[in-house]
DNA sequence: TATGAATGAGATTTCATTCAT
DNA sequence: TATGAATGAAATCTCATTCAT
């Protein structure tokens, strides 16, 4: 068959991410085949390669600019020139948030890691670290202000993030609990956990 | 003349085991092929349906064995007959250092459930809703008895086990700061998270 | 306005055969895809077919098209007319200074005539066989008036191209010899093959 | 289908090699793909990686095994020792023998040099390499006792050695002139190129 | 208890070619 | 005259698994 009308390139483009994010987050990255993603997208395996090189492109461009969008969405919050508590508050609202609506895009930033190739890793990995490094950044503020008490940051902030991206293993939307009630529990385990009480 | 213990065959359905486990950790289970665990064992492909019919028996049997570990550890630790938060202490110390010194069991655990067929899924899930339900019931305990200050036990839950088996994720042994040190940290801050201060 | 000489199709025809008998030169027809012409010639692979219907019909263009030139230049030498002696001395300088000026050409219509359908493998081999039987009636004329010493016409024929032909699987310009010098050693050896000393 | 009893392993190895050499040498390397192989083995494509790790191995080995054997062989004419004149008409002697028994080998050994891999093409040369010098030797050792007029040793290596593997391109057995009559021929023509008349 | 040989399916990727625009 | 998008087939190679020995 011809092409369509129209700019079916974009459309296709857009197509293939899509699906390969659903697949990736629910197979997983190896367990999903050029075939399937194809067949998701309507289109035969070779099309797929007029729009990614590689398997591993897919894969690469979906943790990028999720790494990026991530960053630039965090940036945005100004959370950074909010006092420690605020900021540390702020941050596991706008972090809970964020895993709720991008449930997908962030399962597999966490879980395909192994997945990448080393150049890959290196450069997930790194925009990883500037994201755990704000978090850091406002606990060390918090804790050299006498409002946080805290061993040690690092240890801390690993600790939060973990309890903080864990809501996506067992939250389903339309459950028991709103996503706003889910918010303000994390928020305030949060900040009691760095002996933070209200 | 009797045959020695440990035949060729014990030894050899011991080293699948743990060359499995070591590989799916590192890989991940689509990743890793019979013909690398049989590299790692020193055997010929062929001689791994002699210890399991499939490969995915074999990772059912590493989660299994693990999970079913992890309960009788738990168990023999009668942190159930304790005060809530001493139990709620020795449960984090406990699960942090199950997680240190079985890095590779633990992670497949997390990470590979997706990869078990639907039958195996449901038996891994309901023994780990079962370990689940053990802080569940401490924290219930504790919240009742007005020591823990929580909104949603099984959130509190979920929240807390996150963070705790996030250490994984980035520690390693031999680093800055001692297993011990990281227990002790961990265990503060969840009874922290509870309202439950020292 | 007219169309100036040299039309942007011109330019792409003429860049389609030159990249092509490059490209099938030096990696040989079957490891040639029209994607890496295309992308030699600076248009998308579509674009080629604008000039020729298949790939094989540029392999048949430029093996027709070499040896009909082949011919056409043998021709207006005027070898025929001349005695024997002088005939295969001037053959030999000929066809040695064909082969180092047109090493492509030369190369592809050896190497991937087993590249032909059988119908173009047909019309080649003829245009072939009509330039070796040029030499052949050199060596029939010569050997009648007992000035070549030769027991097979076809075998001597045959020895003598394949030898002349050889120069291009070693001689590269600019090296020790200048091509003069190549063509004198080759002619010399030619005519002592046939017996016929100077 | 089950294995049949006996060697069934060195007899599929035989068979690919055999059938690889027969395809490789009708239709060029590129344009033989593995099923066409394993076809004419009868196995599926699959069994062939149990005897080589690639396509560029098989063809590599075939490549290899026979330059080894030619210099092999060779060597064990002990034509070193013999005078120029005698040495020169034994080497044109079975360098043609060697190709008329040998046509696959010879064929793919000059043809598909282009498709090896550097390193291979480097192993192949530098065997071919050795193989020209023995006969440049015995060019020289004539030159300087005065019995061969020739120019350049290594242009006249290059041309004898071009003359004489070009029986392949046009002779099949069976045909109008026996082997040895063509032997014959040829080594006459050798012998007086380089100006030695019988 | 293990091997060696093989299968049939399927992996990623590339191919020549087509055609609406 | 050329592109961008796609197809359907086929490329090399790997997979889990089987089974006679």
């Amino acid at each position: 068959m011809a092409r369509q009308a129209g700019s079916a390139g974009e459309k296709t483009a857009a197509a293939i991410r899509e699906q390969s994010l659903r697949l990736f987050a629910q197979h997983g990255y190896d367990a999903v085949s050029m075939r399937m993603i194809a067949h998701a997208v309507g289109v035969q395996p070779g099309a797929l390669y007029q729009y990614f090189p590689t398997k591993q492109q897919i894969l690469m461009t979906l943790m990028r600019e999720h790494m990026e969008e991530l960053l630039a969405s965090f940036k945005a919050q100004g959370i950074e020139s909010e006092p420690p508590a605020a900021a540390l508050e702020h941050f596991a609202r706008f972090h809970i948030r964020y895993h709720l609506t991008r449930a997908d895009e962030v399962f597999i930033s966490y879980m395909e890691l192994r997945a990448l190739e080393p150049a890959g890793f290196q450069e997930v990995e790194s925009l990883r670290k500037t994201y755990e490094t704000e978090l850091k950044a406002i606990l060390v503020r918090g804790s050299e202000q006498g409002i946080f008490r805290i061993e040690d940051s690092h240890v801390s902030a690993m600790a939060i993030i973990a309890m903080l991206t864990g809501v996506n293993t067992w939250y389903r939307s339309g459950g028991r609990l709103s996503e706003k009630k889910i918010e303000e529990i994390y928020a305030e385990m949060v900040l009691r956990s760095v002996g933070c009480v209200d």
